[in-house]
DNA sequence: CCACCGTCTTGACGCATGTCAAGAGATTCC
DNA sequence: GGAATCTCTTGACATGCGTCAAGACGGTGG
């Protein structure tokens, strides 16, 4: 059985590279058939499709087509998570990573917008499917802890405390991305500019405000 | 055919009434179904159970199981485009109103949980299904205007203007909104208590500041 | 060279789905 | 009261799905 195979291979002596290679390569085939699709169109054999494998080879790795999601999941994770860490480590003053921030947003919507509707797609069938909800959960957290890195630093930069929690400031940018990802799938490409504008306008606001004489 | 007689039907004499009557009570037998198993899950013979028909009756009052759902979709809008509206009309000070928004969010989350999750899933569908596309992007601009009257009453009665735009402002309270259904959908309900001191600080925020001596 | 094991393909299965045709009741109208 | 029309049920269909068994292929070790 495929299934014995999988356990006996994980303990075994030899290097699991291979076959996790494997498991990845059918992960990253999964993400872009779930990119493309939804995950409720989404089925095995396009998957094996958009593999160079043929359908059956899914369950000589994966115990089903949830594991196999679970998984992709879970390797999406590691592609997205450092996504602003340069932004963090490169800006020097408190307005020029706010406008670096601000772009790698819009750019991120632009070339990697597939990706990102699956990410919205797979966190509301989080909240019907109970499987998936322990790693969305955690992607979540790590998307807040990306988020709260470029908070903080610029708050920094700026010279003034940051006046929200970390759940708040990833609240507030990730309504606002998704607003923007929603209109720019719909063929408004110009919502680009916009959010690059409102995320401009919004981080300020998240430090506590300087005193003003009126 | 069912389709000739739908079309004789809504060009005929007779009332309409009755036809249609029994659409929305399809349609909300369908919201109940989407509401429990997602849009990922939902079948026609599933909506039937949650009724009192059979599954053959869907195809006399609709087209196809897509027509049923968008038909159900512009249904669910007339319940919760007026959800705060009361909220509004009755408030008399800044902080009165920002009580009863907040507490009014908190609740609708835990009185209508599974209809929240099926708007949720059913927005991020809509970055697939163009055909539900038109119907989506409605309502989310209803929801936003739903919540401009909220921060605009909020403004006047706090005598500031609001300084955020009405997308900035819906896109910031949607996700936090988003995020506190998440982890209530999850087993958290004590989240709903953590929302309600989120909009108490941000709503206030949405003001251009007062001036102040430092 | 042969046996073995990991790898992958092929083809089939049982099942659930959307759709629809045929007809049974129910209602309305003359 | 009977005919016509509206309403709804039943049962079937083709299709596509996840799953899995059986075996082919290829390399490796004895």
């Amino acid at each position: 059985m495929a299934t014995s195979k999988n356990t006996a291979r994980r303990g075994g002596v030899r290097p699991v590279d291979k076959f996790d290679a494997r498991r990845d390569q059918l992960a990253e085939s999964a993400l872009k058939t779930l990119g493309d699709l939804g995950y409720a169109r989404t089925t095995l054999r396009e998957i094996a499709n958009n593999s160079t494998f043929s359908h059956g080879v899914v369950h000589y790795y994966f115990q089903d087509k949830l594991a196999l999601v679970i998984h992709s999941v879970r390797y999406y994770k590691a592609r997205c998570v450092t996504r602003y860490d340069s932004v963090v480590a490169d800006s020097t003053t408190a307005d020029g990573l706010l406008d670096a921030f601000a772009d790698k947003l819009a750019e991120t919507i632009r070339e990697e917008a597939p990706m990102h509707r699956l990410w919205y797609d797979l966190r509301a069938q989080s909240m019907f499917e109970e499987q998936l909800r322990a790693d969305v959960t955690m992607i979540d957290k790590t998307l807040e802890e990306m988020i709260w890195r470029v908070v903080t630093r610029y708050a920094q930069l700026d010279g003034r405390p940051v006046s929200l929690e970390p759940p708040v400031a990833y609240g507030m940018l990730d309504g606002l991305f998704q607003q923007a990802l929603l209109a720019y799938v719909g063929g408004n490409t110009a919502v680009l500019d916009i959010l690059v504008a409102q995320v401009r306008t919004v981080l300020p606001l998240m430090l506590t405000p300087v005193a003003t004489t009126g």
